[in-house]
DNA sequence: CTTTCCCGCCACCGC
DNA sequence: GCGGTGGCGGGAAAG
């Protein structure tokens, strides 16, 4: 794959072409994760983060946030965060859904595979918010105060949290935007504009997850309605599939400080940083390569081994040995098993290389 | 036109 | 006060 600046089947977009997939969160989450995900990271600053990104400090809140959520960072300090790897998705995952499934009373009995169509059942929610102003919070809180805490509920990181159990706590394993919007984020379905407002937050959560493969992008069969499926793991026929080369102009400056949304850059020695745009795809035969690209600093030369058959023989069995927790419950086993079976394929898949870290 | 969502102002939270 | 956080929504690119 070429041309980073002239998307394919675009309009001609000859001179400077400023496109917004470049500066996606998703982009900006993929590289995130092929900076950090490598032997030896231990603990992230977030400013060291940013000025390697290229990108202002607030874009990596969001970044950090959603992967917190997820497990795969944790905070440690001011400004630190620390690394827990992609091996920790599994145990988080398995914690939302218990907690999911424990904070709102609901019970899907034995429907496995629900079609849903047109009903949106109201699983999530129950305990989150709802009415603006109204007692809303039912969790493990004192319902004494409502407006210190009405900050947290809003936050990238619970929404993302809520978001994840939707998915893992149900059956479902495809939910339309329009009823992850209505769920997470209360409230009937209001005018166009209201939600309009609302969902930009999902489809920032959305974009730093589908970079992870946690999450797809689609529509709805029947309708067109765009919809988002969960990827990983469900007890499916699902595959694993690979995302498409992208990449992300790095070791710019920060993203905005000359050109404003693309407009009046002009000629501010925007030629300079053309060098920096050289990239090479990395090993591809057909589609599904991922390739990160670096700036000046390229560190090491990410070797993607997936691809062939020859998939390296991870010590799979040993680190889930080392993780499993002591289940008593032979239900959990299984749970846990099924998530590190499709963990292995996910992980090399799209990890590859090194092997998690464990503390 | 609608949908997607980047950018960065500025409120908020400790210190 | 001060700097780190991160809601929040304007408004422009993409569809």
């Amino acid at each position: 794959m070429a041309a980073p600046a002239a998307p394919p089947s675009g309009p001609s977009t000859r001179k400077h072409g400023y496109s917004r997939k470049q500066k996606s969160l998703g982009l900006l989450c993929s590289n995130f994760l092929g900076l950090y995900n490598r032997d030896g990271v231990t603990s992230i600053g977030l400013d060291d983060a940013a000025s390697r990104l290229g990108v202002e400090r607030r874009r990596i809140y969001d970044i950090v946030n959603v992967l917190e959520s997820v497990g795969v960072l944790a905070r440690k300090a001011k400004n630190q965060y620390s690394w827990k790897g992609f091996g920790a998705i599994p145990n988080a995952l398995q914690e939302l859904r218990e907690e999911g499934l424990r904070e709102n009373c609901i019970n899907f009995a034995g429907n496995d595979d629900a079609k849903v169509s047109d009903d949106e059942d109201d699983e999530e929610r129950c305990g989150s918010q709802l009415n603006d102003k109204s007692n809303p919070t039912v969790n493990p809180q004192p319902p004494a105060d409502q407006k210190p805490d009405n900050r947290r509920e809003k936050s990238l990181a619970l929404l993302t949290q809520n978001f994840v159990k939707l998915f893992v706590c149900s059956a479902e394993e495809m939910i339309s935007l329009d009823d992850v919007a209505k769920l997470l984020l209360g409230d009937a379905q209001s005018a166009s504009a209201m939600r309009t407002a609302k969902v930009r937050r999902i489809y920032d959560i959305a974009n730093v997850l589908s970079s992870m493969n946690l999450i797809e992008k689609t529509h709805t069969p029947d309708t067109r309605k765009p919809a988002f499926k969960w990827l990983g793991l469900r007890g499916k026929e699902e595959n694993l599939v690979p995302n498409e080369s992208r990449k992300r102009a790095f070791g710019t400056d920060i993203t905005n400080v000359i050109s404003k949304r693309g407009k009046l850059e002009s000629s501010i020695g925007g030629e300079l940083d053309a060098q920096k745009q050289r990239q090479h795809d990395l090993e591809d035969s057909k589609d599904g390569s991922k390739s990160y690209q670096f700036g000046p600093f390229a560190p090491v030369t990410i070797a993607k081994p997936g691809n062939s058959n020859m998939r390296r023989v991870h010590d799979w069995e040993k680190l889930t040995s080392t993780y499993r927790p002591q289940y008593q419950n032979q239900a959990l086993k299984d749970l846990f098993s099924h998530y590190m079976e499709a963990w292995k394929s996910w992980y090399s898949e799209v990890a590859g290389k090194n092997p998690i870290r464990i503390s």
